[in-house]
DNA sequence: CATCGGATCAAACGGTCGTATGAAACGGCC
DNA sequence: GGCCGTTTCATACGACCGTTTGATCCGATG
């Protein structure tokens, strides 16, 4: 046997979940697919959801140690790490490990990005996962945007992981909208465009110059 | 009757679409949230996937036609538009109909910022629903970005469309993220920090000097 | 060998799903 | 009133859903 009925189970339902979503994928899918029984999921993870939270802590170990060992380096140096430099540490691990791990990470990442857009319980799950790397990485953005206010600061990143997410929800988009002008097989590749593009995002000057009164007018012109 | 058995169908459905999803949302929840009966969809609709496609039918010409006149007006001037201008003209319509059209159309937004990360056929749906707007928007970006190549361009435009989708898809998710550093219920203000966040992106320069070649074969400085 | 606990199995449970059907209600028109 | 096309209705169909059950396998332990 090559893998655990676990880790089977793991690897059908991730493909699965990224391909059809939560709901449209059923677990006689995932077990058909994985060559297990159907009752080994239950037996295993006790319930659907708790196989979806299990397939997220098998992963997300990985890629946050890699996000903080990275931000770790940089901030052990002596002065503080630059925009660039940041962005590196965050989103390259993401985008990086889908091709490095092979295509367990790849699906894991479409699931992530197809997750980032649903509310309930699954939204729960995911940014509880996510929330010690956001808690580290805000104030390391702060202090490299030092023009921007912190509620400027949280938009942008807010946006940022938005951007991200879409690019790992379905890497093959670009291709098809662009009509094969853009290539998605080359993970260094996107990794310097979401860069380029975020470096300027974040540089970019801000919204309001003089973040004053938030509801100063009422009037209708 | 306040409205039709149609619309009060379509309303409740994109509600739902929303809220959980398509496979998350049966028809026995549409049709009783608005209070017709079970075979009302099949009828009016023929199926689920045509109801899917009736929402988008209903809801998309509203946008799109705002962005495409924002767009005739800036390019019927003599000098071509600004970036801001173009993004304003891009993701405004997007943002403040939300706000204008009521509920309901917050609703259709929130569905179509969740159906970005989704494939298959619903995302084809979707995909050529708003195909002759991209068509129509890229020269204009490509002409107010004279430092990018047209892969570039395709690449941050991907990026945006990200981000914007992403805010779509939950506007109060911000509040969360940031405890409460940003307010989500004013449409102007988001706008505004899509926007800027938008303009210094594609204003940033160019990832690579020469993109036309991915391979290492051809350098020219 | 016997035992025992974890793992796997086929089969079934009660529900809910999308869809189909045929009858009833409705409204305009002769 | 009588007719007819459109819309609404209650109900049913077969399929699939997540979950449970109890029997069976199997390797480690004594």
């Amino acid at each position: 046997m090559s893998s655990s009925t676990k880790d089977r189970i793991l690897d059908a339902a991730e493909c699965l979940f990224a391909q059809h979503g939560f709901e449209g994928t059923s677990l006689r899918a995932v077990t058909s697919e994985a060559d297990v029984n159907l009752a080994s999921v239950n037996y295993h993870f006790g319930n659907k959801i708790g196989l979806f939270q299990a397939i997220f802590e098998r992963r997300v170990g990985h890629i946050n140690d890699a996000r903080l060992e990275q931000l770790d380096r940089l901030q052990s140096r002596g002065l503080p790490p630059s925009l660039e430099e940041l962005l590196e540490a965050f989103v390259g691990p993401a985008l990086r490990l889908t091709s490095r791990e092979g295509e367990g990470f790849e699906s894991f990442m479409r699931l992530v990005g197809r997750m980032s857009t649903v509310s309930g319980q699954h939204a729960e799950v995911i940014r509880d996962v996510f929330r010690d790397v956001q808690e580290r990485f805000f104030p390391a953005f702060m202090q490299a945007l030092p023009h921007l206010s912190a509620p400027e600061v949280f938009w942008r990143l807010h946006f940022l992981i938005g951007s991200m997410c879409s690019y790992l929800a379905d890497p093959c988009r670009l291709e098809l909208i662009s009509q094969g002008h853009c290539r998605s097989d080359d993970p260094e590749e996107s990794l310097r465009q979401l860069v380029a593009f975020a470096a300027g995002a974040l540089r970019g000057p801000s919204a309001l110059p003089h973040p004053t009164t938030p509801a100063s007018k009422e009037s209708h012109p």
